[in-house]
DNA sequence: CAATAACCGAGACGGTACGTCGTGTCTTACT
DNA sequence: AGTAAGACACGACGTACCGTCTCGGTTATTG
């Protein structure tokens, strides 16, 4: 006995289903997420509330289901275009340390894009509070970007480059927790410098050789 | 031209602001924090919602009071019982590997002490969205702890354990930075062993000795 | 540029519409006009405050309904029980003096009964203050009630009763002004003798004849 | 056991005093009665709240006792100035529809007078509703005008021009009941014209002679 | 090829909380 | 002891959104 019956889903609305993306990721970023509500995402829209509620359960939601077509967009763009490795791929140059660089620094830039910025904050934030919208964050969105890493490290170790102990799932968080930490919490500056001496230090130890 | 001219802060009622402070920290663990509202925390205390407009601007405000507080009253009991002056110093046993062992296993448990759990999370997530909040909370929770490393990290430098170009700062950060992440974003468990591994890690580098 | 678009009147509740009509008369009668509170008229007849701002721009107003509702209602019931239609004409027979001492101990009569004595003093009392309730309470409550007595005043001018230079919009002042001042004001007691005196000094003069 | 001490009215200030009532009178021409409010009667008079709350139990009381300062002062600067009957004297010419004329155009003008309106419109109201403020007004305010009446009409009786049997407490209220309404439920215009016809319809009557 | 069911825009509804204002009481420091 | 000042507990204000609920009006199958 089906109290609520699931809509059909074969009927929706692509039309509205992007005007309330395009509509949540503006808001997000001109009044911030705390002042972000449902009505005005609607209204934005220019869509019934209703057609908010029946698909998401929460504003949270809706803007994490936003901001994954947003990167979706986004893979698309790059691939049809030109060097579509980032976000798929670590570059394998043979030199672990070169490599890890360039990706860390590609990371802290797209980190400060404003575009990003507003709507990848708010939803680290919620899905710090919000256990539904944290576990598909996380697996969504962050751990495909660590994994990256986990496989790239994992040739290191076949190279020789990384010591065959070492497990590469705990290594990669050297670098991606720190970073994480100065963008999430403004603890200091957020420079390719900074995340440089963070992969040297990951690398190499901070006792003396 | 003062509009609104401050409150005296002479006249303040101590017995209402102890009210306030438990209170919120009661309902932010019971309800979470986006459901706290200033009108429960009121009511809780016993106390007009102008009083907590009064002296605050925010919910956030009141909370991250409250936890300051909480923890002026946490190192009040702790140095008068024991001597051990957990956050106030990290000991010096000669060995750098085990004495930032020792601190970080305490950090963890701490993390996970449901007492102080809710309402850090919550701060830490409403500090990302609201700068003022997010200012303070490093300025007067985060960074302190974490200036205590930087004064250990140079005792073990000047004893030749860590490297002398390293800047304490930042390396710090290589497992502070992983242990926020997992415990805010429960990108994986956060246990004395992680901790350890950061640790050494850290210490050693992940490339071969 | 309409900035606030009115409400759609016609998806209005009906159902809600008097239930707070209901509360305002029962709740103004229990605490009297000025702890009549909006909340406590939205609390009593089950309805969120908007819904009450949403039609009415304040408790006077909703008071002002209430009571035009309550006369509806009554001279429905009324005009289909019996065929007396107080309020709708005032009786001709033949006589003016007997006929205004009628209808002047009906409305004395009118005026003590409890169940219009609060509301209806109220909205007197609101109208002095404020010329929007003022104006219509006026309109709609006390002059057409007055135009009867016009009305009845041109026949008995008609039939040479009343002297034919006479003003009747003024002449009815003479005794309804003091029904009135003495029933607002409590100048004086309010009864039937009180009432016939006023006709017969009106009509006969308080000169000697 | 006298719980609560009543204040000592010998060490009263009076500078305060009349401070509020200055305060009183311009706020409630102002901004209107019903916004009237303690703290800014307080704010103005440069007083403490606790000062009125000592003195007076609402802000009706203030504004009675402000209200009929002002006349106090009004009749003594009329007394030393000119021609002090009026308030204190119904002049005696022998003619009593020129003198009632008379008195009663000077009243309407009054009536009118911007000083006046707002505060006495006031009371009027707030009489309505609360029953202490009522009687007091009435007492201190309304009567002693209408025993002037009293006075005049019953000389006016014993020189004949005023029926033995007439009740001269009711006749006068033929033409204030009216004035009064016109005044504050603004039922029609307010002129001299329409308080002379008044005079005359009381006094001979509508019924043709 | 109607009818009939689902989504849709719109927005009224019963609620909860907001942040502000005013009440009447109380306390403090001054005169 | 009265006073200016103002913090306090309390209650109501009028507003903003919440999530649910009709209400017509398009589609888009399906009997």
């Amino acid at each position: 006995m089906a109290t609520k019956s699931a809509p059909d889903s074969t009927r929706r609305s692509e039309r509205s289903r992007h005007a309330i993306y395009d509509a949540a990721l503006e808001l997000v970023s001109e009044v911030g997420y705390s002042k972000l509500t449902i009505e005005a995402i609607a209204s934005r829209a220019g869509v019934g509330k209703q057609t908010i509620y029946r698909w998401w359960p929460s504003k949270g939601a809706v803007l994490l289901d936003a901001f994954l077509d947003l990167g979706k967009q986004a893979s698309i763009e790059a691939s049809t275009e030109a060097g579509h490795e980032l976000e798929h791929e670590i570059p394998d140059s043979g030199d672990v340390e070169a490599d890890l660089k360039y990706v860390v620094r590609a990371t802290i830039d797209e980190l400060k894009n404003p575009k990003y910025d507003a709507p990848y904050r708010a939803l680290a934030a919620e899905g710090m509070l919000n256990d539904d919208i944290g576990a598909e964050y996380v697996e969504k969105l962050l751990e495909p970007g660590l994994q990256l890493y986990v496989k790239r490290l994992r040739i290191a170790q076949e190279a020789g480059q990384v010591a065959p102990e070492v497990e590469p799932r705990i290594a990669l968080e050297l670098w991606t927790g720190p970073i994480a930490q100065r963008w999430l919490q403004r603890t200091g500056p957020l420079t390719h410098e900074y995340g440089d001496k963070l992969v040297e230090y990951a690398l190499y130890g901070i006792a003396p050789r």
